[in-house]
DNA sequence: TATTGTTATACTCTATAACTATA
DNA sequence: TATAGTTATAGAGTATAACAATA
């Protein structure tokens, strides 16, 4: 279907350079992708095992480790042990890292908001009407890609 | 303005889970976001500056140095002399680099076409209808933030 | 003296391989 | 013997500070 493959190609494009812009416009602010994408996962589920994080988050058991080690260190989150096998880690998030979170989403907001407001209100209308559909994208990502290896 | 200010909230939200979304699904093929910006750049704009380039990805003289170093070791981009003035480095791509970057779309694209293709008809049009005004948004920032300080 | 770029050094983040502890 | 996690080691990628070369 040709017009199905051009509108994935123009998408392609567009998030690579939404993906540049922000990189440009958002501050880091000490946290990394992963360390993020971590801590907001534990801030929606509650705690998980170390070895669910490493395949959720598509990096290594090593990587986790060490992350989860970062993290604990920083006072974002913190190690349990699970009652039932003395083998795991379950981790979970602070109300430090929550804290965290949630300035790091308003100084985000605060960022992007300036420039969402100097565009037109058609353009405003427009991706307001994206997003239901760009969250529906997300969704269609299997959440644990390394678990079926 | 509380409108404008819920759907900055909600575009950051949203933008945070299709960066997490894209993470996982699209490959970084050997190649760090800045390395694929930084050779976008130049397959878009030709030869340019070290300093300059430094500047419009937003990382350090050094840290550039180091990122043309690497990327002409793997026969991405090359050094040249500027004739008019002997301290400057110009930075290209090369052949092989703009085949690195064509394979790179092509795969990104098919990767995330099968996703796309599985949305609702009304879910893909909305995500069409949005794209000229992120194309837009991701124009509004300041291309060399750095330059001015 | 100012500008352009490199080198030196250190820290984060990641990977693979080897190891420890528990099941 | 298999699973959960850690430790050891190496490389990419970044920063700041010190340096060399050219203007």
């Amino acid at each position: 279907m040709p017009v199905r493959a051009a509108l994935t190609h123009d998408v392609v494009v567009t998030f690579e350079r939404v993906f540049g812009m922000l990189r440009r416009v958002l501050p880091v602010d000490e946290l990394s992708l992963t360390a993020a994408s971590t801590l907001h996962r534990l801030e929606l589920t509650g705690a998980r095992r170390l070895t669910e994080l490493a395949g959720l988050e598509g990096v290594t058991q090593p990587a986790m480790t060490q992350l989860v080690s970062r993290l604990e260190r920083a006072g974002l989150a913190q190690r349990q042990a699970d009652p039932q096998d003395g083998r795991v880690v379950l981790v979970e998030i602070t109300d430090r890292g929550r804290d965290v979170m949630q300035r790091r989403r308003e100084a985000r907001t605060q960022r992007l908001n300036d420039l969402i407001a100097t565009l037109d209100a058609d353009d405003r209308t427009a991706i307001a009407a994206a997003l239901p559909a760009l969250h529906r994208l997300t969704e269609l990502v299997p959440p644990t890609p390394r678990d079926e290896q």
